[in-house]
This record gives C-alpha cells, structure tokens and sequence, in this order.
RNA sequence: GGGUGAAUAGCUCAGUUGGUAGAGCGCCGCCCUUACAAGGCGGAUGUCGGGGGUUCAAAUCCCUCUUCACCCACCA
C-alpha cells in the first residue's frame, strides 16, 4: 500500500468496476426498499446541494443493500421547462437567432439536440460521488412512457372535473411571455414611492385623493373604492368620479377591502390588474380593462398617448401628465412588496388570460390527513406544520405555461373554440364522435414541469401499468429533499399519488438544510461563492478558480469582488480531497434540518480521517500478512482484545443508530470517534507490545493478528455507506486475512452489534490503564521530558484491584508511558522527592531527580490544586444544603460524596507534596 | 401581520429523559517514538444571547426580551 491514500485514481477505477458488475441494480429477496432521486435538471450540473443530497441518499442505500434489502435507487432527469428553454433561447441569442425565428418544431429539436449535448453532465457527476443508482432504470420526465403518464393523469383529472380552464387573473412573466405558478412568484420588499394623485368628481364639486405605487395602472381603472364605514367618504359612495387622462367616469364604491388608515383612505381599483382590485370588481360587477400586452407595454385599450410604452415608460409619462395637470397631492417614500419571476427576475404581471388550472382543494384533504395519520412522516417533525399550513390554505395549481418545451396539453380545439381534451387526436374524435374532416388544433401550452414531477414515484416504475416494480417498490421508503420544494413537489406528490394510486409515494421525508458558504450565503453565480463538488474531489487552482468563477457573469462589474474575496479565501487554491472525504463531511455538518455551512477545515479534518484509516490498515497488514491470523486455529484473546472488541459493539450500536435516526452527523462522528480514538490511539498501540515481545505466548499473538485484521474489517464495513471507496479499497487487501472472499465491500453484510461479545470487565481495565498512562504522560508532557526518556515509575496507595491491574498490565504500561520501571511502594516506605499525580486511590510518583525541574513541578501542583478548590467548592455547596441531600436521588447524592471524598484526597497529596518540595 | 429555526470555546458545530459543559479546526509547549508530520503526546480556552421563574439542581423545562436567518400572507 501507498504511504497515503490516493483517491483520484482509485474512486474512478471502483466507481466502474461497481457499476459494470451490475451491483446497483436491485437484487436478493430481502424487503423492498427504494428511494426515488428528485430528478435533476438533465442539462444541469452538479451543486453542492446535489452532492450533499446525493450524498445522503447514497448512505442510506448503501446501508440497506449491505443489509440484505431489495434495494433500488430510483435515477431519472428531469426537462426543467422553462429553466432548460431559457438556456437554449440564450444560446441562440448568441448566434442571432430566435426561438420564434425557429419556429416550434425545430425549436424543440434543438433542445433535444442540447439534451443530447448536455444531459451526461450530471450523470457523470452522480458517479463521481460514488452514487449508487441504477443506471439500467433511467427515466426521464420526457421520455415516452413518463409522457404517457402525464397524459393518463391530465385526462383522468379532466374528466372528474379537477382540472378546468379559465379565463384568470395570473402571475405573468412579461419576459418570459408565460404564466407562473404563485410559488413561482418571489416577493421581496424594495423601495418604492407612493404617489397621491387627485381623482376630480365628476360633477365639478371637488375631487378625492387616492394613493398608488403604480401609477401606470390608473390607465385601467374602473373605480375608486372607500370603506363603508368612513365617515369622510360615505356621501360619495355612488357618485362618479374623471379619471384623468383618460376622459372616462368611474364610479366611487364601498368595500370592506379598503383599509380607512392607509394612505386617503380611497383607493383606486384595477381589477385587470391587481388580484384585490379584481375580486373587489367582481363584487361590484366592475369592468376588467385589460391595458398591457404581454410584454407589459400600454396596449390599445388604453388612451393612444401611452400606446406602445413600456410600463415604466409609461409610469413617467402618466406623471408627468398628470403633474401637469395638477393633480398630484404629494408623493412619499415607500417600501413595497415586489414581485417577480422566480426565473426571469423581472416583476410579474397580474394579467387577464386563459389558463388550465388542477382544482387542488378536493384532492388536498387526503393529502393532509395521510400526514396527520403518520401515513408520511416528516423528519425532522416540524416540517409537518409548514406542510399543513400550506395545504389547509391551497390556491389552486395554475399548469398550463407558454412555452414549447414540455408536455404539450392533451386538449384540441374546434374552430368554434370548443374544447376536447383526450389521450390524443384520434381518441377525442371517437369520444366526442368528431366529423372526420372537423380541423382540430391542439392547445399550444405545455404543463408545468411541476406537473411530470407529481407523478415521479410511481410514473418512474411504469405507471399506468401494473408492474412488477410498482408492485414492489411502491410505495418508496424515503423521500430526501430540501425545505425549498416541499410545496412545489413533497405536496403535489402526495395529492397526486394518493389520488391515483390511493397509496403514499413515501412513508419518509428527510427534510435537508441548504448548503451555504462560509459565511452563511447562500452560493449564487452573482456571489461568486458557489464551489463544484467537482473541485472539492479533484482540487483545483486559485487561478482555475478565479475563473470560473468570473466567466459568462450576468454582472461582470462584480468580478472584482468576488475575485477579492476567492483570493482571500482560497490563496492556494483548492487541494484535491476526494469524494470520500467531501462525503464524510457532509454527514458529520447534516444534523436536525439545519442549514450547513460549509467549513473547508472541517473537510481537510475529514481527509485527514481517510488518510488515519489508511495507515491504520498498512500496520495491520504489515504486521498481519503471511502470519497466522487465528481465522481457523488457535488463538487467545488478552486484555485488549476484548476491550476493543467491546467498544465495536457499541461503536456499532452508535453508527447503527444515527442512520435509523437520519443522525448523520451522530452516525459519522461515532464512526470517526471508534476508528481514530479508540483503535487507532489505543488499540493499535496496546498491539505492539505484544506482538513485539518474543517472550508473548503464540496464541496470544494470534488472537491480537486476528483481532486486528477482524476490527478492521468490520470497521470498513461500517464506514463503508459513508466513504464508499477507501473502504473497498482496503478491504480488497485485507478480507483475504480476514477470511471472507466476496467480490466486493458493497455486498457485504452491514455489521450488527452484539451484546453477548461485550466484555465489562475488560472495558473497565482498559479504562484504569488509559487512566494510569495519561497521568504519567501529563507529568511527562508538563514537565517536557522527551518521550525517548524511559522514566521509573513509583505507585502508594490504592488496594488489590489496583495491584492486580498494575500487575497483569506491566509491559503495556511500560510502552505506553514509556516506562523504564514500576514499582509499588511499600507502606511506610518514604519515596524520594518526586512529581506527582493521584488516580482515584492511587498515587503515581516520578522521582525528579535529574529529571523533574523543581519549579515547574511547584507550578504544575499549584494549577492543580487551584481546579481541586473549585471543584470542591462546587461539591461542597451542593452537599452543605440540606435541601439537596433531602431531596435529590440517593444514588446523585452518594456520587457527591464519593467524589467529595476522592477530592479532598487529592487535595491533601498535592499539598503535601506541595510541602515537601517546596522544602528542598 | 402570522409562523419556523437559530444564538454554547477564536471558527464550524454536538449536547439524548434536568445531575461535574464536549468534538473538529485554530492556538501554546514538546516530539521525525519504523502505520500515519494529512502524525504523536501534553496543555489553555466558555456568566451556554439578556432578564425573570419552576426545581435540591437548568445549556436542557416555563415566561419574557434582544439579535439573526428563513417561510407564508392582498395592504393600495
């Protein structure tokens, strides 16, 4: 074996053996178990939020396979329409041409053609994170048989009357030129003004004032509207008011809408443009002027001054018109909601237009109470909440969207505009029995991409029909996904598969943080702090970087700074640290739900791990290979053995679990904690004084060869579903000592604790003897004696236990403090004048001489006996009230005495030999 | 306006049913002791955001306040 694990080559190597043996791929007849990958982006790339998911969801499947499960990892892609529609349009925008340019049939054959481009991409990213999926099941949400499925469900919910077209007021992105989903609409607060404008009554007797953050809507008013209960406003209810600019009158109208306490008290209503003036309209039977075209320009129907501006453009022009005609009262400074598209940034539009809409009320009751019944279960369980919340209040799903990259809506039209809506052409003719020269034209809208990823559990295992793998893998254990698409994709699945299949899609969701940088930020493009997985695994310079980081920006007047912050985060550059190592820090940041931020140290802390558990297994090879290792004769278990046997179990127990708990971080830790600080720092060292000592029985030095290479082995498996390739590798090397022959790590069975194998004694042992070594080597390391000194060793007091212990432990005594000598005093025996430190009843002595500095042995006493003071100040108030020793448990009250006891003996040995020094 | 989460060592974070505050990184010493300097050994470091309360005992339970982050909601 190398002198440090090399992960470039060898994570590829395995990845590809792995898949090629067709080990991803479900098999046995153990108990189903299945996850369903959110489907990403297929011309996307991997993030950090993918990684860290992928890399969770691989844990999991790792673990289930290695425990006999029927395990699959559900792999499939995603057509993201607009998101994927934006980045060709872009690309041809490039090259001066246009989507309309195109035309729709060739637009779409350029998308496909970029799929075919791109869509390796995040595949081959997947691999390189070691992700088990099953490749020979890839779907995509494109493909014919996922297509079939959307059509089955748009047709079913049609026909029961749960999905309905409608002439709507909807978010609409001018852009875009396309309707948006109200979770699609971000709204963030920015600075705006609120402008009074005077509104002249109609009969000359004076004028109201009303206030606005949109002026250019007053172009489409049709009313003014006051509360009913205002006393200001109650004479003008009915009148008419001129709308300036326009030459028309609009009437003056009472609605509880209108908050009295802001702005006049009179607001202006725009019922074809603002979802409250709409509903406020439809109450009072108001006109719906419609005065933006979809590019959100001043269309027709608004006076010709204003035709053909943008709405900005005209903002200033009704201002300035309306300025000089007088009527504006005042204007003020104003924070405001905006609106805009999730995609597109731009601020979305109310706008009057056709749309199909799913009727989610009815199908949202089952969805709520499957939750509520612990059908579906949350992890962590606050999520619940914002599940209900959300659903208990659900708007109905607008679905159709103006673009041409998606599934197209099953629905043709007559000339007369009638709708059919049908699998496709031929059957809406036999249904609706069609004359066979009736020229049908199919609706030119696609679905909401949300829509396909509704039926992702169950359309991805052959939906509508009745497959085996529905059979067995339906529902699909876990669901692992952020916070960020509970509403957008957790809910919907959850109506739609219990609506079709009247089973959950899953009986999990691991609801995940978001991965954010150092600092907190989220990574965007426009921060420059995103960093690739990529990078991470295979390192890459500052100047690689620096690059990547700056090219094809939206804001090249960014560059600067965030090449000023890359320069100061990473000044060399990012080291290669492999996907293990990346893996494993992901584990041990996803505690409860939080978000993550991601901690550079923490990783090279990690690598560091994978490089210990490499060295780890060289020593044992190197002492282990071509020797007995007790796998089929004679062996005897010392001390040690079983000591270390004892804490697998519970380091088993531990790992075991934080998986069940979806406790990565307690999973990994406990992993990290066995390996490092257990085996490594103890274990391997109490090996070598018995495998160096020729006068140590065979049978003992077998047992420890065989522990060694056992330990091993079952720690590898262990760790195996958290860093996948550094534990086969070493596996490869070590399971022929250790007696097994399977192909791979990946199928080996998942260790089980085992309580019969723990050893309390031996535990306990080994507790006094890690006791006994750190305190010699505090009054080594405190006194800067070098560890090549073999020092003698002087023990007083302490009773049988303590002699024995001493006595059985010698040689590992000796090694592990390097100890030239031990020596028990004998009663009444004066020792020389030495450095001290009592354990429990015992007293360990160093003579100092030509060893031990006088004052610095003074100094070491003294801050000992100054955290002795303290703590019996703290054991002494709690057993000095009575209160305490009347009412707290006995068995709390003795471990206050005991210990009360144990400290005042310390006290009293520092300070006598605090004395006796000091006397020197 | 509602709701959620967070605040613990210089930094990133654990802390299970209340019972002596922990890890990693960083820091300070000493060590190239043949698995590992990506290492070993030893060490220092906290009014657990503030204030109340319950209790013999509170990082932990209750109330309240402050700060930060996020989610939802139609205030022109």
């Amino acid at each position: 074996m190398e002198k440090t694990w090399q992960p470039a080559e060898r994570e590829q190597y395995w990845y590809a053996a792995w898949e090629e043996s067709g080990w991803f791929a479900p098999a046995g007849d153990g108990d189903p178990y299945c996850i369903m990958i959110p489907p990403p982006n297929v011309t996307g790339s991997l993030h950090m939020g993918h990684a860290f998911q992928d890399s969770i969801m691989d844990l999991l499947i790792r673990y289930q396979r290695m425990r006999g499960s029927r395990t699959l990892w559900q792999m499939g892609t995603d057509h993201a329409g607009i998101a994927t529609q934006m980045v060709v349009e872009r690309q041809l925008a490039a090259q001066g041409e246009s989507r309309t340019g195109l035309g729709r049939e060739a637009f779409i054959e350029r998308v496909w053609q970029w799929k075919t481009e791109s869509g390796g991409t995040i595949a081959k990213q997947l691999r390189r994170m070691g992700s088990s999926v099953d490749w020979s099941r890839e779907r995509f949400t494109m493909d014919p048989g996922l297509s079939n499925a959307v059509r089955e469900v748009f047709v079913r919910l049609y026909e029961e009357g749960l999905i309905y077209r409608g002439k709507r007021l909807v978010n609409w992105d001018p852009k875009l030129h396309t309707a948006i989903s109200d979770l699609e609409v971000v709204s963030e607060e920015e600075n705006g003004k609120l402008w009074h404008f005077r509104y002249p009554l109609a009969d000359g007797s004076g004028h109201l004032v009303v206030a606005t953050t949109r002026p250019e809507t007053m172009l489409g008013d049709s009313a003014v509207a006051v509360h009913p209960g205002d006393e200001r406003y109650r004479h003008l209810v009915g009148r008419e008011v001129e709308l300036p600019l326009t030459g028309r009158t609009i009437p003056v109208v009472a609605d509880d809408y209108v908050d009295p306490e802001f702005g006049s008290g009179c607001v202006k209503i725009t019922p074809a443009h603002d979802f409250n003036d709409y509903e406020v309209g439809m109450r009072h039977g108001l006109p719906l002027i419609n005065i933006f075209t979809i590019d959100a320009a001043i269309n027709d129907n608004a006076p010709e001054a204003y035709r053909g501006m943008d709405r900005y453009e005209a903002r200033e022009q009704v201002l300035k018109d309306l300025d000089a005609a007088g009527l504006v009262e005042k204007i003020e400074d104003h924070r405001l909601k905006v609106p805009r598209g999730d995609r597109s940034h731009v601020v979305v539009e109310p706008l009057l237009t056709d749309q199909w809409y799913v009727r989610t009320a009815p199908l949202a009751g089952e969805a709520i109470r499957a939750v509520e019944d612990g059908d579906i279960e949350f992890v962590p369980k606050n999520w619940e909440n914002t599940y209900f919340a959300w659903m208990r209040d659900i708007q109905d799903w607008c679905i159709s969207r103006q673009l041409w990259w998606g599934h197209r809506i099953p629905a043709w039209y007559d000339a007369q505009g009638n709708v059919y809506v049908g699998r496709d052409e031929a059957e809406v003719r036999k249904k609706h029995g069609l004359d066979p020269g009736l020229a049908l034209e199919q609706d030119e809208d696609v679905l909401d991409t949300w829509f396909s990823s509704a039926l992702w559990t169950f359309s991805t295992l052959g939906w509508p029909e009745e497959t085996p793998e529905l059979q067995q893998f339906h529902p699909t254990s876990v669901l692992v996904t952020g916070f960020d698409i509970i509403f957008f994709w957790v809910a919907r699945m959850i109506m739609m598969t219990l609506h079709f299949r009247r089973q959950v899609p899953f009986r999990q969701v691991y609801v995940h943080g978001l991965v954010r940088d150092a600092e907190g930020q989220k990574m965007s493009k426009s921060k420059g702090n995103v960093l690739d997985p990529l990078d991470l695994i295979d390192g890459i310079s500052l100047e690689g970087l620096l690059a990547k980081r700056t090219s094809n920006m939206m804001q090249p007047q960014l560059a600067k700074k965030i090449e000023k912050a890359t320069r100061k985060h990473f000044p060399e550059g990012i080291a290669a640290y492999g996907t293990d190592a990346l893996r494993f820090t992901f584990y041990s940041l996803a505690s409860t739900g939080r978000d993550i931020k991601f901690d550079m140290g923490r990783m090279e802390g990690y690598r560091n791990f994978c490089n210990k558990l490499w060295n780890a297994a060289r020593y044992v090879l190197m002492n282990v290979e071509g020797r007995d290792c007790g796998i089929d004769s004679e062996y005897e278990l010392g001390l040690a053995e079983r000591w270390i046997i004892t804490r697998l179990q519970d380091a088993e127990a531990s790992v075991l679990e934080g998986i069940r708990t979806y406790r990565f971080d307690i999973a990994s830790r406990a992993l990290y904690e066995f390996v490092w600080h257990e085996y490594c720092d103890w274990y391997l060292e109490l090996s070598k004084p018995v495998l160096n000592d020729a006068q140590a029985g065979a049978a003992l030095q077998t047992g420890t060869r065989r522990t060694l290479v056992r330990v091993l082995e079952t720690v590898l498996r262990l760790a195996h579903p958290f860093i996948p390739f550094i534990t086969e590798e070493i596996w490869q090397s070590v399971k022929t000592v250790a007696g097994k022959d399977g192909a791979t790590i990946m199928l080996e069975p998942y260790p089980e604790p085992d309580p019969g194998r723990a050893d309390p004694e031996a535990a306990a042992d080994v507790e006094w003897l890690r006791r006994i070594v750190i305190a010699a080597r505090n009054i080594r390391g405190e006194m800067d004696i070098s560890m090549a000194r073999r020092i003698p060793l002087l023990l007083r007091g302490g009773d049988d236990e303590d002699r024995r212990r001493s006595g059985e432990n010698e040689s590992f005594l000796c090694a592990l403090a390097r100890l030239e000598s031990i020596r028990w005093l004998e009663p009444g025996e004066t020792p020389p004048v030495s450095a001290s430190q009592p354990v429990d009843g015992l007293e360990l002595l160093v003579p100092m001489a030509g060893l031990i500095d006088r004052e610095a042995e003074l100094a070491r006493l003294e801050k000992q006996l100054a955290k002795l003071d303290r703590n019996l100040a703290g054991v002494r108030g709690k057993l000095d009230n009575e209160r305490f020793v009347a009412n707290a448990p006995e068995a709390v009250v003795a471990t206050e005495r005991a210990r009360l006891e144990e400290l005042e003996l310390h006290q009293d040995r520092i300070r006598a030999q605090l004395e006796k020094i000091r006397s020197l």
